[in-house]
RNA sequence: GCCGAAGUGGCGGAAUGGCAGACGCGGCGGACUUAAAAUCCGCGGCCCGCAAGGGCGUCCGGGUUCGAAUCCCGGCUUCGGCACCA
């Protein structure tokens, strides 16, 4: 009869929902926000949109969280880790379309379920502070917020040409993807429109945005920010127009250049051809060419745009400008390559110094004056491609009274140049736009603005806040906004004038949601103002923030963006909403692609729970690899992760046992005594603590894991001999289960109390337990092992005292018959000790 | 095209200037079992060799170094971001 026998195996869907009861009862995650008497630590995970369905990836991202926010706990800080629910959006709007549910309805459906589904990963978040955002105790708070922006000017309501999803209406710029131009949530493709929008003024933060002083943030996030930002230096050149038969000339026409060192290159013009010039500037023999080249570019983006279509094309107006620098008269046209949006919305053309302006000139013969070259260029060489090098020794050439002048120099020398004259001065531009704010769609928080003939814009006043979304709409017929059709909800008397007016129906970018949400978790329920102002002050910025790296641009931008404009309506005193943020992998479906219902990749986390408990499904994802990696889901290797916790549970409940196929089970390893012994399990267990502590702390939890299954193994060894379930066995395993808590927390609490049990205490959770401390004499040896290199080859190693000094450790080396035999009668030249780690003989070959 | 990250056994990965392949999966061998599963023990980069040992080996080509997966230069491939931003 086995030994294994005699104990109860491991069966975690028996006692996983029993701890979770427990901690829940003795509120082990219930955060006292008002207790100052511990360090605090904010941890935050990215909260999700109520898609109905956890899968896996959901579990990637926040049991790792999760033993963060324990490991903290068991260090004596006070931890915060709040979760809610983003719960606006399209998905439910599309789903009462569909199927002519209430939006309201089918999100509270799938938060409740999704809530039950988190909970069963035996997460501690902190369920008193959690937060929905289609719940009008959130949204009433955007709404406050943006009259507060309103009437501090940081939102403004302006007509324009905007991004258009037929699905998902109003895009702002970033939710705009690839070359062809596709919605990032549907990936339907992009139309303009041109509707009254709202905006954010975020370009006011554009510099202030790129200073990340004082945050941990990985490299890769700063970059594509500071990208996506764009900040340009250089200048911004008045040049007039000629006067022509058709046009008294004299209008200033302002272009931005990153190049003024280049300004006597400039041999054409180029407006956008959204810019307002054009039509007065057009030759009357030349109107029927541009108006057709016009038509031709609105309709452009609905064109392929792809890499193949990239010729560049335009007219000539039929008219000309003077370069202020030198009075030359050159010709204006108007050419789609020119963006309406950046700059000035118009460019002087510097072929012989920018790439695209050189295929502009070259299809249309335009001429190619070379202004910079290198120091010992040759002047009258042909340019074959536009010269945009930027080196230390370049010059100008054929620049009037700036030739030979250094390049470096000459740009802020021309810059200079102009401004005396009143034709041009430094400017910086940036790439980054004010924040479209506006939706025509149902979900999402009301704008709280009332348009009134007589008064024009009229804020809601605050304590009408919130205005609600109506519950019954017809939802029949998608692209169109039910709010706009909904009469009930639309018409308004205005409250200035008291006369007829009508609602704003647009509703807010749900990113507005998720650009405060942490704010209000530390007080979801209060109803006199968005924040607790005490407590944002003693709990914020978050000090440890993790999401997705596809946030980059879009979330993690948004959220600094409006911390700042809360800042500056004098809300929070921090410009900065995440002091450290990581960035977890993503887990993609079996076949590498992103995990979607539509491709049916997805991976339901629940089956594998009740086939092999949350513990092994925590452990394995943070053992698959790295944290910030991700990659294809595959379920290969679950069962090592569930068999090292058996043999934890074998360890923990059953040292005596022997192991039935091991003949050599329950004896010392050879060449051991019990004292031996005991240093081998003591030090095992106090080196593995060293180095599983660091790990957590790094966030390393593959590495992590590794080390614990190592420390299993070697207790494995001694199970059954006579050091079972003595001291240092007993403190190993304790120490074991100490730092398994965080990662597997069910297990380690079970077993942590059975054994109290067994010894006759009372129960206490091990998440109570403070993380111990290495007893630096258990991991400290007597002997250790160095390698001998022979020219850089392993040929041989030798066990020496641990604190062996270099000469005898040398002296021992050369001692060796094996070394003597490598050597064959030579003298190495050099003897390489590298600090007593290997040893190094390099001896001249032949 | 530009910016960023990465490339290591059959597979996930470890090692970030000092023993390449920790830990795990799969595989093979053994024990236990009437048998299978489960469990336990062992082997495990490739090539030659009974073995001892030797040769080769971290995407490719160079370089620095006593010593390179790791640092530098050039190239290839994959993934992510941006894409006419003047």
């Amino acid at each position: 009869m086995s030994d294994r026998a005699r104990i109860e195996r491991y069966q975690p869907t028996e006692i996983e929902p029993r701890w979770q009861a427990r901690w829940d009862e003795l509120g082990l995650h219930r955060t006292d926000l008002a207790d100052t008497s511990r360090p605090r630590f904010y941890v935050l995970t990215m909260y999700d949109y109520p898609s109905g369905d956890l899968h896996i990836g959901h579990w990637y991202a926040k049991t790792p969280t999760d033993a963060i926010a324990r490991f903290h706990r068991m260090h004596g800080e006070n931890v915060f880790m709040p979760i809610g629910f983003d719960a606006f959006g399209l998905p439910a709007e599309n789903a009462a379309i569909k199927n002519r549910v209430n939006p309201r309805t089918w999100t509270m459906k799938n938060i409740e379920k999704m809530r039950v589904q988190l909970r069963s990963m035996g997460t501690t978040f902190d369920w008193g502070a959690e937060v929905v955002t289609c719940e009008p105790e959130y949204y009433r708070w955007n709404q406050w917020l943006f009259l507060e922006f309103f009437k501090a000017g940081l939102a403004y309501r302006q007509k324009s040409s905007v991004d258009w999803c037929p699905n998902d209406g109003t895009l702002a710029r970033e939710q705009v993807e690839g070359v062809d131009r596709h919605c990032w949530r549907c990936g339907a493709r992009v139309e303009k429109r041109e509707l009254d929008q709202w905006y954010l003024r975020v370009t006011r933060y554009a510099d202030e945005l790129l200073d990340f002083t004082g945050l941990s943030w990985p490299d890769p996030i700063r970059t594509m920010q500071t990208n996506w930002i764009g900040r340009s230096e250089g200048a911004e050149v008045t040049f007039t127009t000629a006067p022509s038969a058709h046009d008294a000339g004299g209008d200033a026409l302002r272009v931005f250049t990153t190049r003024p060192d280049t300004l006597f290159g400039a041999t054409f013009m180029v407006l956008a051809p959204e810019h307002p010039l054009v039509a007065t500037l057009t030759a009357p023999e030349r109107r029927t060419d541009v108006d057709a080249y016009l038509a031709q570019a609105a309709d452009r983006t609905e064109i392929d745009r792809l890499a193949a279509d990239r010729e560049k094309t335009g007219v000539a107006l039929g008219a000309d400008a003077i370069n202020p620098v030198n009075g030359a008269r050159i010709p204006i046209f108007v050419a789609d390559y020119v963006l309406g949006s950046y700059g000035t919305g118009a460019i002087m053309a510097v072929p012989a110094h920018d790439e695209r302006d050189f295929d502009f000139a070259s299809r249309f013969g335009l001429p190619i004056v070379k202004v910079v070259m290198p120091a010992d260029g040759d002047p009258d060489a042909v340019l074959t491609s536009a010269f945009v090098e930027h080196a230390a020794d370049e010059v100008l050439v054929n620049s009037g009274p700036f030739s030979g002048r250094p390049a470096a120099a000459a740009f802020g020398e021309i810059v200079a140049w102009l401004g005396e004259r009143d034709a041009g001065k430094a400017t910086v531009t940036y790439r980054l736009r004010d924040w479209g704010f506006s939706r025509q769609r149902f979900w999402g928080t009301p704008i709280p603005v009332i348009h009134c003939e007589r008064c024009g814009i009229v804020p809601v006043p605050e304590a009408d806040l919130p205005v609600l979304l109506p519950d019954n709409v017809d939802y029949a017929g998608s692209g169109v906004n039910p709010l706009s059709r909904d009469a009930a909800f639309l018409n308004v008397s205005c409250p200035s004038c008291d006369g007829p007016a009508q609602r704003e129906s647009d509703t807010m970018d749900t990113f507005m949601d998720s650009s405060w949400y942490w704010f209000r978790y530390l007080a979801p329920h209060k109803d006199d103002g968005p924040i607790d102002s005490a407590l944002v002050a003693q709990w914020t910025p978050v000090d440890q923030y993790t999401g997705g790296a596809e946030h980059a641009v879009m979330h993690l931008l948004y959220a600094r963006e409006i911390t700042k404009m809360m800042r500056d309506v004098g809300l929070v005193e921090q410009g900065e909403p995440f002091l450290r943020l990581f960035n977890q992998g993503q887990i993609l479906g079996a076949d590498g692609e992103r995990m979607s219902k539509s491709r049916g990749n997805v991976q339901d986390p629940d089956d594998l729970v009740a086939r092999y408990g949350a513990d092994t499904i925590r452990l394995f994802l943070m053992f698959m690899g790295p944290w910030d990696q991700g990659g294809p889901w595959s379920p290969t290797g679950i069962g090592g992760v569930h068999r090292f916790l058996n043999r934890v549970w074998t360890l923990a409940l059953d040292p005596h046992g022997l192991e039935g196929g091991d003949p050599d089970s329950g004896k010392l390893p050879a060449g051991e005594d019990a004292a031996a012994g005991e240093r081998a399990i003591r030090m095992a267990a106090h080196r593995t603590l060293r180095v599983v502590t660091e790990e957590y702390e790094g966030y390393r939890f593959n590495t992590m894991v590794a080390h614990l299954m190592e420390l299993a193994n070697s207790l494995f060894r001694y199970r059954g001999s006579e050091l079972a379930g003595g001291p240092a066995w007993d403190e190993a395993i304790g120490l074991l289960l100490v730092m398994l808590a965080p990662a597997a927390p069910h297990i380690a609490d079970e077993l942590w109390n059975r054994r109290r049990s067994a010894a006759g205490l009372a129960e206490s959770s091990i998440h109570t337990e403070w993380w111990p401390a290495v007893d630096q004499a258990a991991t400290a040896t007597e002997t250790r092992e160095v390698p001998i290199q022979v020219n850089g080859k392993v040929r041989d190693r030798i066990t020496v005292a641990a604190g062996i000094d270099q000469v005898e450790l040398e002296r021992l080396v050369l001692a060796r018959d094996r070394v003597q035999e490598l050597l064959a009668g030579r003298t190495p030249d050099r003897v390489i000790h590298a600090g007593g780690r290997i040893v190094n003989l390099v001896v001249r070959e032949g």
